[in-house]
DNA sequence: CTGTTAGCGCCTTCAA
DNA sequence: TTGAAGGCGCTAACAG
C-alpha cells in the first residue's frame, strides 16, 4: 500500500504539498496538483483514516446505542439516523446492546476513547445520571426523556402518551383498564404506569394489579397477556399497549379464545409501526423516523458547536382511530 | 485528555511499561503494575483507538452494506451479524446506500482507507465483478449469490426458492400465475423470473408479460398490484411473490376490492418476516438472522486468516403452507 | 523486567 | 508557493 510520502517521492516534491492537495488547500502550482492527482489515481492511492484520524482528533463516525436492532421502533429510529448521518457525511456504529449495561458503557468508551465523535442512545439501560459521566468526552443526545442538564434529546413524554389513550378508552366508558409496558422500571415505563394509575383515580377506579403486564416487547408477549387474561376471573374491557407488536400479538391470539376485538377487549396500541396499520389497530403514534433525523441533527449541533446549550425537543403523538377501538 | 506519557510520567516509569500493562504483556514489576493501574484509574485514562488502529494496521469494525435498513429482512441480517460481532468483539458500521452506486462504493472505499477490517455486502447494486476490485483492501463476503472466486457469500438460490413455489401451485392446479419481484434486473430478480419461466414452460403454458410485477418492495406496493390485477381482463389465479411485505399488502388489500384469498387469488411469500406469521400467509423462508451470522463468521475467519479460500455456503429455504394457499 | 528508539501515516505551523 | 520539522498517541523490536 502507498502512503502519502511514495506519492511525494514520485511526484518529486514534499509531503506537504501532497497533503494540501489531498485536502483541497489552496496555495499549490496548478502544475504539480494535477500531477500529484495523477499519480494518485495510478497509484490507486487513499488516505489511511487512522492516521487522519489521529492527527484531526476525530472520525466522523457516531455511536447509535440501543437494545435490538430487529424491532421496527428502533429501525424507523435508525432509518432517520442514517438519512441525516449521510446528508452530513458522518458514519453510523451500531450498538445493540440487549439492555446489557456492560455493553452500553462500552459504547460510551469508545467515546472516551475518540473512536466516536458522538453518541446517540436510543434506550438506555444505565440511566442519565450513569450517562452524564460521558459528556466531557464528547456529546450524548437521548431519544428518551432525561433530566439531564448535560445532554440534548428528542423525547415523547410517555405520561402524555398514556393519559391520552387513558382518556379516550374512559370517554367511550372503559372503567376496567389495563396496560401492557416493556421493562417494569424504566423512565418511560414508570411514566406511563403513573398516567394509568391518576386515570383511574380521577374517576374513583381503584387499579388491579393483575391487570398491569410488564416486560412486553414482542408478538409472542402479546399472545402471553391473552393466555393470563383468559385465566382471571373479571376481564379488563379494555388495554392501553405500549407497542404495537404486543398489540399485534393480542389482536391476533384474541380471536382464536373467544375474545372478540374490540366487542369484548378494546385495544390502543402505540408507534408508528406498520403493523398496526395492516392490522387496523389503533394506535397512538409519533414518527419515529423523525426522532431519529431529530437526535442527528442535535448532535451534529454539538459536535460542530453549532449550539453550546443543551436543547429537549419533545414530539407529541397523536391517536388514530381505527377498528381495535 | 492524559495520554500514555502522562501517565509514564506520573508512575514514573516509561510509556513501554505502562503499555505493557494496558496490553496485558508479560514481564511487568506487580508493583508497578499496580501503581500503574491505579494512575490510570485515577485519571481517568484510557487509550486513543486511533493510535493503537494506526500502529496496529486494524480497527476491528467491519462494514455492513445494505439498501433500506428499516426492512425487516434486513434488520433480520443485522441482528445476526450483531449477535456474533459482539462475541468476537467487532463494532458494525452500519451503511444504508438506498441501492445508490455510489455510496456503495463510499464504503468500500473505507475498507481502503483502513477504517475497516472488513465488509458484509447484504445487497449490491454495483454488481459482484466492481466488488471484486476492493477484495485486495480486505475481506468482503456477501450475503447474495456471487460467481466470483475472491468472496464468500451466504446466500439463498432464487431460483430454487421460485421453482419451489411454482412446483407447489402447478400441483395444486394452478395454470395462470404471476410474480411479484423487486428489481427488475438484480441477479436474484433475473434467476427468479427464469424459475417462473421454465415451471410455466415445463406444462407449456405461455407467460404473460403483465403478470410480472417488478419494482415491489413494500406493502403500498402490495396494494398496487391488486389495483392493477383489477383492471385485467384475464387475471392470475395465483402470485408467487418475493417479499411477505408485499404479499402483506396483497393480502389485506384484495379482500376489500373483492378478490377473497385463497379463494379467487392463491398467495405465496417469501422471507421469514413475522408479518406473514401474523398474516397467515404461505411463505417459503430460510432464517434471515442465520444469514447475518454466517457471514459474519465466514468474514471474521478471513480477517482471522482461518481459511484462505472463499467459501459459499447455500442455505434452503422451505415453504410453510399457511391460510393464503 | 525495563527503557530507548523507531516508526504507523498524516497534518500543520513556521520559515523560506 | 514550497519544504522541513514537530507532533498526534501508541506499539514493538532491541538492547540492556
Amino acid at each position: 500500500m502507498p502512503n502519502i510520502k511514495k506519492i511525494a517521492e514520485m511526484a518529486g516534491v514534499s509531503i506537504s504539498t501532497v497533503s494540501r492537495v489531498l485536502n483541497n488547500h489552496p496555495y499549490v502550482n496548478e502544475q504539480k496538483r494535477k500531477e500529484i492527482l495523477s499519480i494518485i489515481e495510478k497509484l490507486n492511492y487513499s488516505q489511511n483514516s487512522n492516521a487522519v484520524h489521529l492527527v484531526r482528533g476525530k472520525t466522523n463516525v457516531i455511536g447509535v446505542v440501543l437494545p435490538f436492532v430487529n424491532h421496527q421502533y428502533y429501525s424507523a429510529i435508525i432509518e432517520g439516523i442514517s438519512r441525516m448521518a449521510a446528508k452530513h457525511h458522518y458514519n453510523i456504529m451500531l450498538c445493540q446492546t440487549g439492555y446489557s449495561p456492560e455493553k452500553e458503557i462500552e459504547v460510551l468508551d469508545m467515546l472516551k476513547m475518540k473512536k466516536l465523535d458522538g453518541v446517540i442512545i436510543c434506550s438506555t439501560i444505565n440511566g442519565w445520571q450513569e450517562l452524564e459521566k460521558y459528556v466531557k468526552f464528547g456529546p450524548i443526545v437521548t431519544c428518551e426523556d432525561t433530566v439531564s442538564s448535560y445532554m440534548s434529546s428528542v423525547y415523547i413524554d410517555h405520561y402524555k402518551t398514556f393519559a391520552l389513550g387513558m382518556e379516550y378508552l374512559i370517554e367511550h366508558g372503559h372503567r376496567r383498564i389495563g396496560y401492557c409496558v416493556g421493562r417494569k422500571n424504566s423512565i418511560n415505563s414508570l411514566n406511563r404506569k403513573q398516567a394509568y394509575l391518576d386515570a383511574l383515580s380521577s374517576i374513583q377506579v381503584m387499579p388491579k394489579e393483575e391487570w398491569g403486564f410488564v416486560d412486553c416487547f414482542t408478538v409472542e408477549d402479546g399472545t402471553r397477556v391473552v393466555q393470563s387474561l383468559l385465566q382471571m376471573k373479571e376481564r379488563p374491557t379494555a388495554l392501553l399497549v405500549s407497542c404495537n407488536h404486543i398489540a399485534a400479538g393480542i389482536v391476533k391470539a384474541a380471536p382464536k379464545s373467544g375474545l372478540s376485538i374490540p366487542g369484548d377487549l378494546t385495544i390502543i396500541g402505540c408507534d408508528d409501526q406498520q403493523i398496526a396499520e395492516i392490522l387496523e389497530i389503533t394506535t397512538i403514534a409519533h414518527s419515529s423516523v423523525d426522532v431519529g433525523a431529530g437526535a442527528f441533527t442535535l448532535l451534529h449541533d454539538h459536535i460542530t458547536k453549532k449550539n453550546k446549550e443543551t436543547k429537549k425537543i419533545e414530539l407529541f403523538p397523536k391517536l388514530t382511530k381505527r377498528l381495535t377501538t
